[in-house]
DNA sequence: GTCTATAGCTTGATAGAC
DNA sequence: GTCTATCAAGCTATAGAC
């Protein structure tokens, strides 16, 4: 009996994001994100025209609920902006403690995809990041203080700086260093 | 007529550095590695007895190399330390800008071999990382600053956020406002 | 130490039935 | 829309000669 469309879809691009993120892009197989997902590779093929597709269509599923876990971390923190800041860094930080965390799925998949300049996922990736910094800017603007786009900017970059630290160092505490640097950033 | 093993071992580790560098570990076949040395595969596995120990061999080769060119990159810079930091970060903009830049050799690796906790190279990469941050500790506390660990590793995570968000842009003026956000980590 | 040759397997992608 | 079956190419690694 065969599914709908829209839900043998969504199956596959979850299985995807498990093998894709979990084992990185190129080592995952088409066969293996098949079997994964519990159909033959002929019906991934119907859904999407190239493995180069699927990578495109992974990272655009990961957009909206990476982009509004990390607003959460900051909304759920009390306090003004500067311990909002830590506290969505204190949350990355206990995010990172989970076995399966292994980095920024954008940052990885354009360490991956280095080597082919023209890759539709990197154009993906680099649109999610230039949203969350967009985000954070209105942030810092509503709250009156100087430079907001400099300081997105650099609160952005200690975001992913502390990812990368975190993945070649497995010590979460590298994201709460980073956190303090942040929340100076966006005081007075 | 054989070379000198030591004059062959070296030639394979750079086309290695070439090719895992410049199109991603995963992505970079044996076949192509031998090719671009101009030898067989045969004397590949002679000198190296699998791809896993070329990888670690090719990232423990550009240890020394990347360190001295960063340490160079503040050396160079004329003025006290806060600017010595800016002038690192100037620096690092300006190579980001050769097409052949793709990001830290390091946490590209990492990246890329996060799905295989045990692997060698990744252990490589976390000791290059510690041993630049333990280099910019001593810097900084040759000039009496508090808490020159934290600081240190806060500039290292710039660093490193730096990298990852040109990677993913292609905008060396990510750099420059990391370099902002060091320097001032390292006023006072 | 380097060669020729190839084993043995996995890969991304496709043909054609239903 | 999903299946069975399969292709041609690429992959890591090895055998054995010199």
């Amino acid at each position: 009996m065969p599914r709908e469309a829209h839900a043998t879809r969504e199956q596959i691009i979850q299985a995807a994001d498990a093998l894709f993120y979990g084992e990185g892009i190129r080592s995952a197989s088409m066969d293996a994100i098949a079997a994964k997902t519990g159909v033959t590779k002929r019906t991934l093929y119907y859904h999407f025209s190239s493995k180069d597709d699927l990578i495109a269509a992974y990272l655009a599923a990961r957009d909206e609920p990476t982009f509004a876990r990390q607003a959460a971390w900051l909304d759920e923190t009390k306090g003004d902006l500067p311990r909002q800041v830590l506290g969505l860094f204190e949350n990355l930080a206990r995010a990172m403690k989970a076995p399966r965390w292994k980095g920024c799925g954008f940052i990885r998949a354009a360490a991956e995809l280095a080597g082919t300049p023209g890759h539709p996922a990197l154009k993906i990736g680099s649109a999610h990041k230039k949203r969350v910094e967009a985000w954070l800017e209105g942030r810092i603007a509503a709250k009156g203080l100087s430079e907001p786009a400099l300081r997105a900017r650099q609160v952005m970059i200690l975001l992913d700086g502390a990812a990368a630290q975190v993945l070649i160092h497995r010590d979460p505490a590298y994201a709460l260093a980073a956190g303090q640097a942040a929340a100076a950033l966006v005081t007075k």
